[in-house]
DNA sequence: CGCAAAGATGCGGGGCGCGCATGTTTCTTG
DNA sequence: CAAGAAACATGCGCGCCCCGCATCTTTGCG
C-alpha cells in the first residue's frame, strides 16, 4: 500500500472517529457535518468525498468489524463451520477488539452516549445496512466452504443474514442490560442457538 | 375508529403507495416530495406530518406487513410456535397479500422496477430499519407464548431477530432469482431451517 | 349552535449532499 | 530527475429536504 492509499485511509478513520465521538458528546443533531471536519482539520466538502452522510461515517467502523467477520472467516477453512463463525465473530466484536483503539476518560459517561446514539433512528437503519453489505461478503465465505451456489442456494444466504441477527440481538442485550453481560458469552450463546435451531428453548 | 382517523389513515396510505409507485416508476431520486403530494392532493408541508422522510414513505407498506406478523402470531396462541410464527409469515408476505391491493399494467416492468428501488441505498436501510421495530413487537408475541423476559433473557429477541433475518433473505433470493422462485416456499423452506438449526445443510 | 381539539397549509431557515471548476500533492515514465 | 498524468483537497453554488412556527379550516362534542 502506497503513501496515497495510506495517507487516505487514515483520514477516513480519523473522520469516522471524530463523527462518532462528537455525536456520543452532545448527540446527533448537535454535530454538523462542519464540526467533524474541523476537528480531524478537512474541509467540509472533504468529508462529502470520504462518505456520502454523517450516518455512513458514524457506522464506518461498525461496517469494518461486520466485514471483518468475513474476512476471518476466510482464514479459518480448517475449522468445522460454527466454529469458525463463533470465534471470526468474537474476534471482531468480543470484549477486548472493542475499547483497544481509543480509550475514553469517563466510561459511565461514554456508555450513556453511545445508548443515545445507537438509538438515533436515522443511525440504526444505516448500522443495520453495514451488516447488510457485510452479509454479502460473509454468504460468499460460507459459500466457498460448502461448494453452495450464491444465485440458487438459500442457504449461504440464510446463515449469513443468521449470524448478523444473532450479533445485533446479542450487542442490543449487552446495551439494554445494566449491569451489561458479558458480550463474548452472549456471541457465543446467540450463535449456538442459531446454530443447534431456535424451536427448543 | 371515528371519521378523523379513518381520513388519516387513508392520507397516510394513499401518500405511501403514491411515494412507491412513483419511485418504482422514475427512480427514487426523481421523485420529489412535491411530486408525492401533488399526487395525493396535499401540501408538500402536509407529507411531513404524515412521514419524517420519503423513505419512510415508501417503507410505510413493509413496515405494515411487518408489524401483521406480530399480531397474527398474537391470535394464534394454539398452535405450537413455529407453526404459528410459519402461518402468521404466510399471511402477510406470501403470493396473495402482495399483489391484492392495487393491480399494476406491466407486471415485468414494475418488478425491474422494484429491484431498482430495493437497491437503493437510504431505502435499503429504512427498509431493515422498518424490520427491527416489528422485531421488538415479535419479540414480545414470543415472550408472551414461552413466558420469557423481555429484559433478561435473550432466546425471545433471538427468535424475532432470526424470524426477520429469514423473512428478508427469502425475499431477497425471490427478486433476485429469474424466472422468480415462489416466495411462499421460500418463507417455508427459510423458517424451517431456523427453527430446525443451520449447523446441517 | 358554538367551542375546543386536531389537522392542513404557507413561510422561512438551517443543513445537507453533490456537481463542477480549480489548485495542489503524489505517482509514473522517459 | 524532470515533467506530465492521475488522484486528491478545496471553494462555490444549487436544489432539495426536513422541521418549527403561525394561521386558517375542519371535525367532534355538549
Amino acid at each position: 500500500m502506497g503513501l496515497r492509499e495510506r495517507k487516505k485511509a487514515e483520514t477516513r478513520a480519523a473522520l469516522s472517529w471524530a463523527a462518532v465521538r462528537l455525536t456520543v458528546e452532545r448527540g446527533l443533531d448537535n454535530v454538523k457535518v462542519e464540526d467533524i471536519a474541523d476537528a480531524v482539520g478537512v474541509s467540509p466538502r472533504t468529508f462529502n468525498n470520504y462518505f456520502s452522510s454523517k450516518a455512513e461515517a458514524i457506522v464506518f467502523r461498525h461496517l469494518d468489524r461486520c466485514m471483518g467477520v468475513a474476512e476471518a472467516l476466510r482464514e479459518r477453512s480448517a475449522e468445522p463451520l460454527w466454529d469458525a463463525i463463533t470465534h471470526a465473530v468474537l474476534t471482531r466484536f468480543g470484549p477486548d477488539a472493542q475499547s483497544a483503539a481509543h480509550p475514553v476518560a469517563d466510561a459511565a459517561q461514554w456508555t450513556a452516549g453511545v445508548r443515545v446514539m445507537v438509538a438515533e433512528p436515522a443511525l440504526r437503519g444505516e448500522m443495520l445496512r453495514a451488516g447488510a453489505i457485510a452479509e454479502a461478503e460473509i454468504a460468499a465465505a460460507v459459500a466457498e466452504r460448502t461448494g453452495g451456489d450464491l444465485d440458487h442456494d438459500l442457504y449461504p444466504h440464510l446463515v449469513a443474514s443468521a449470524v448478523m441477527a444473532a450479533v445485533n440481538t446479542a450487542i442490543a442485550h449487552h446495551l439494554r442490560t445494566d449491569p451489561p453481560v458479558p458480550v463474548d458469552r452472549l456471541l457465543t450463546d446467540a450463535l449456538a442457538h442459531i446454530a443447534a435451531g431456535l424451536s427448543t428453548p
